[in-house]
DNA sequence: GTGCGTAGAG
DNA sequence: CTCTACGCAC
């Protein structure tokens, strides 16, 4: 069986809950992971996602800010989140769906000054990614476990427009790539998209709202991630192949969010 | 030849962009005269109404608040308006279009209190009321002028949906009543809309956001005026008729302004 | 209810 | 630029 993961940053899942339908019919994830939901758990359009073929749904709400989401179309067990966020945010969610534990994170973009004391918002996404790093090491490498989300990290050189440019920028500071690497090195995780994509081609899931053409212009980030635990290498691995993709035709259609999904596909 | 005048409410005008070339198809206004455009003079959009057919435009705006234009399909001829609003809000703009005059104004709505001393809102309100029908008594009735916009007075028993309740209700009560009063007598200007429309029948040019059906519980209020002066008698009533009508059905189209349009025909 | 202003986040 | 929150006006 195909198990097609998807990761979105949905930037308010009630004004975009349409733009799912549509990348749910035309891409048909089995789950859908969504960051930046921006609503209570009450608040959350689950008619919506029933009606689209996903109706086991877990929601970790929150009023107006952050907030994340798992919406399934098989049954989820529900199973604890990996870690918690430190300031109390909607951060983390967590199911387990055909055997596959799936931890969604919203990491905390830092803010614009690179320096954990100065900024303290830098400060608690470089603890977010410590911690989880430090809960990723408790776990065996053999369970199947997939570790998505926006994780507001760049990590690799051709993961950005400009390497040389963005290294003074949050999002690709020296820090944070080891931060990033460090917790792939907590359990040898695999990165499924860039697998699938491999350098030196780019690959971005974000572009700013900022720019009036981001396809003119490209200055784009690959923030959203889809992570696999070396005990799901054969499912992710197929004949020495990765089907993932970033699906960035998405950031263009109407009011879009400025994250494009990502999707990933097991063998399981 | 027949001179089309429409007067809307358009609650910001870059939101019913759309919803006024969709208007202006339909019914075909020679000068549509608007009310809260919500914008400033160099954010309205003036590509729409020139492929709307109306390229002569004429715009009082004012940053986020009230702000009022007159878009025509003739030449327009830079006319002063009859007054300027106390408190130098845009709520005022006049042109002449066809050798017509035609004065387009937004007054206060005048908030909850119907009270001169205890609510300036109120007191701004009247005093606008006052000073326009000390202007309209220094022009020559003979002359050719339309005095039209939200006037935010319903001034007959059948133009609120109930005259007992309404007339504590700032927009009915019997100062306003009085106040609409002096103006039409201040030249005996004719009401175009009721005239083609007689009492009893109930004719209303605005309904609340706040109800959930406004077709159902019909709390309308008749707020928007399209006023001529006498010399324009003959332009006006036709074989004995007057050709005026609120569009009510506008009010039903998608994310609508909470005002109808009203139209009046001139013969000139 | 709807659309503005302001501010903050991204 | 595009979201949220809050407050105000209507």
């Amino acid at each position: 069986m195909r198990l097609r993961i998807a990761t979105w940053n949905v930037n308010s899942v009630r004004l975009r809950a349409e733009q799912a339908a549509r990348f749910v019919d035309e891409q048909a994830p089995d789950v859908l992971c969504m960051q930046e939901i921006k609503c209570q758990d009450g608040e959350f359009p689950r008619e919506a996602f029933e009606a689209m073929g996903l109706p086991h749904i877990k929601i970790a709400g929150q009023k107006g800010w952050h907030g994340v989401a798992i919406a399934s179309r098989l049954p989820i067990e529900d199973t604890p989140t990996l870690m918690n966020c430190r300031e109390g945010h909607a951060r983390c969610v967590a199911v387990k769906v055909a055997g596959v534990e799936i931890q969604n994170f919203y990491i905390p973009a830092g803010g614009d000054l690179p320096d954990r004391v100065a900024n303290p918002k830098f400060d608690h996404k470089l603890d977010f990614y410590e911690t989880l790093t430090a809960a990723l090491k408790k776990r065996d490498p053999k369970a199947p476990l997939i570790v998505t989300g926006d994780l507001n990290i760049a990590p690799g050189e051709n993961d950005v427009w400009s390497h040389r440019q963005m290294l003074k920028v949050v999002s690709h500071t020296p820090a944070e790539l080891e931060a990033f690497d460090a917790m792939i090195k907590s359990m040898d995780l695999l990165d499924l998209p860039r697998l699938a994509t491999p350098e030196p081609e780019k690959l971005f899931s974000w572009w700013s709202y900022r720019a009036a053409d981001f396809r003119k212009s490209n200055r784009g980030l690959r923030l959203d991630h889809i992570l696999a635990s070396p005990g799901l290498r054969e499912a992710a691995i197929v004949d020495g192949k990765v089907s993932s993709q970033v699906h960035d035709t998405v950031r263009e259609w109407e009011r879009p969010s400025d994250h494009a999904p990502v999707t990933a596909d097991l063998k399981i």
